[in-house]
DNA sequence: CGGTGCGGGCGGT
DNA sequence: ACCGCCCGCACCG
């Protein structure tokens, strides 16, 4: 979520200006950006080239030939919010198409023992709209920027959607089993060849280090846990095996079917590991299946290194069939998701951090390495108590955005040397207006409940502007300070010489 | 068949 | 005017 925005002294640019400054460092593709958040990748990466994302996103007409907006489709979920025997629950990826999207929809749940149906659960990330991924191409690079912050679980990857979609008419199993492994076994090897040159700290990696629950749990009479990452009865329990091989925990989602869908090892550590210990097609029945059963698992079980690193389970066919839908996920104890009336959120506009209830910061990833007693050192007290964050959370918002505005109007607009778009127009001037759509209905109910979430973006904020490793003694930083000073782009300390900007050639 | 991009058009703000 | 969104179309794999 946080991006280069906190960080990189190349933040100092919106999509839409009529000018963008010259980067000439780069990002590594970020399959899952989320909140608000600005890369600027290579002209010729591909995954940049081809606008992809994780998140189902379709292309929006914004009038603008210049910049591709696109805009978060959600995820399809069970009309019943069913439950799998293993505590699982479901999550395809929409179809773009919207001929597609609206076959997909009220197909029967993928759980057997389920009479629900599939349906989509919109995505309102940002003011209650979905969220936004703009992308504009310049001679020297891609900018990509994302606007609002999910509310909703990953849906399976786009690979993985592809894969049942081409296999989804009968063929063996063992066919979209072996295919899925491999793909899993791709992506392991595409990450560990990944290696940015400057990761972005987007959530995901950003989960990896979130703080425990702020508030006992005995004293609200509810767990305080995210949403996505209750930890009030788990103690992880790794294999080192397993550590081992992200010792930077940059992308720690082992154990985080439900936001990842896929094996999360297949972003994270080698082919040989993800094979050796997840997929073993032994067991693989050769069965033929119906189009309509696999979709159907009868017991989708996702890799389980907490309880079953070593277990029967994860040896176990549907085990190949789970790692391909990437349709089920872990029950979270927090029922709070799946209620709709809930879905709209508070999702600030600006370009800082997000303040949603669903931040990925809060996705159970962090089970995976972090228990109460791995949390780095930041002083919680830091963080107001959090019936009162989100209040404090909106008013450093409006003067963070106050600020920027003030900002973009004033002296950041005035540097020389920006080349000019031809029409010179500027079209997604949505931080202007902000306070106007923040919404005005997301307010009581999930104030008292979710208010602690907030606070998670900043400590994430904090994280990626300080890069963790500078975090020792967070006690100095005001929480307002913070904010204030490591969320507003023009508030940071860096500035362009007037050479290095970039050549916008549009005709 | 579905993903993707473009662009006309409509309605809400 | 701006924006979200729908729709149809074209192109591609």
């Amino acid at each position: 979520m946080s991006c280069r925005v906190y960080s990189s002294s190349s933040s100092d640019w919106d999509i839409n200006d009529s000018a963008i400054p010259r980067i000439n460092e780069f990002d590594s593709f970020s399959e899952w950006a989320d909140g608000h958040c600005r890369l600027v990748y290579r002209a010729d990466n591909e995954d940049a080239k081809r606008h992809s994302s994780g998140w189902a996103m379709r292309n929006t007409n914004n009038h603008n030939v210049h910049i591709l907006k696109k805009s978060c489709l959600g995820v399809l979920v069970c009309s019943l919010r069913c439950t799998l025997a293993n505590g699982e629950r479901v999550h395809l990826r929409p179809a773009i198409c919207d001929k597609a999207r609206k076959k997909q929809q009220g197909k029967p749940c993928p759980n057997r023992q389920c009479t629900g149906r599939l349906e989509i659960l919109p995505c309102r990330g940002h003011c209650g709209y979905p969220v936004t991924h703009f992308w504009r191409h310049t001679d020297h690079a891609i900018f990509f920027q994302a606007k609002g912050v999910h509310d909703h679980p990953r849906p399976e990857a786009k690979s993985t959607s592809e894969a049942r979609r081409s296999l989804g008419s009968g063929r063996r199993v063992r066919g979209l089993a072996v295919l899925l492994a491999k793909e899993a076994a791709l992506g392991n090897k595409l990450m560990s060849l990944r290696e940015p040159k400057r990761q972005c700290r987007d959530l995901t990696s950003a989960r990896a280090l979130n703080p425990p629950p702020l508030i006992a749990d005995q004293d609200k009479g509810y767990c305080s846990c995210p949403p996505f990452e209750c930890i009030c009865n788990y103690q992880p329990v790794l294999p080192t095996t397993l550590q081992q091989y992200s010792p930077t925990y940059q992308q720690p989602q082992v154990l985080d079917s439900y936001w990842t869908q896929e094996p999360a090892q297949a972003q994270s550590y080698p082919a040989e590991v993800t094979l050796n210990q997840q997929y073993d097609f032994t067991n693989i029945p050769a069965d033929l299946f119906q189009p309509e059963e696999i979709f159907q698992l009868d017991q989708p079980i996702k890799p389980d290194f907490v309880s079953n690193a070593q277990s029967e389970l994860n040896r176990s066919p549907s085990t190949l069939l789970d790692l391909g839908s990437g349709t089920i996920h872990r029950e979270f104890k927090s029922e709070e998701y799946w209620n709709q009336s809930l879905n709209t959120m508070i999702n600030d506009d600006s370009n800082n951090s997000g303040s949603s209830r669903f931040n990925l910061s809060q996705s159970p990833d962090n089970t995976l390495s972090l228990n109460n007693n791995l949390v780095p050192s930041i002083n919680q007290n830091s963080y107001v108590e959090s019936a009162k964050m989100d209040e404090l959370s909106y008013s450093v918002q409006k003067a963070t955005n106050y600020y920027q505005q003030t900002m973009l109007d004033g002296e950041y607009n005035k540097t020389q040397n920006f080349e000019i778009i031809t029409d010179n127009k500027v079209y997604f001037d949505e931080n202007m207006q902000h306070f106007e759509t923040f919404p005005k209905t997301y307010k009581s109910n999930y104030q008292e409940k979710y208010i602690d979430l907030g606070q998670y973006t900043d400590y994430n904020n904090f994280l990626s502007a300080y890069d963790g490793s500078k975090i020792n003694d967070s006690a100095m930083f005001g929480d307002l300070d913070f904010r204030i000073n490591n969320c507003v782009p023009g508030a940071s300390n860096s500035h362009y010489s007037h050479e290095n900007f970039d050549l916008i050639t549009h005709q």
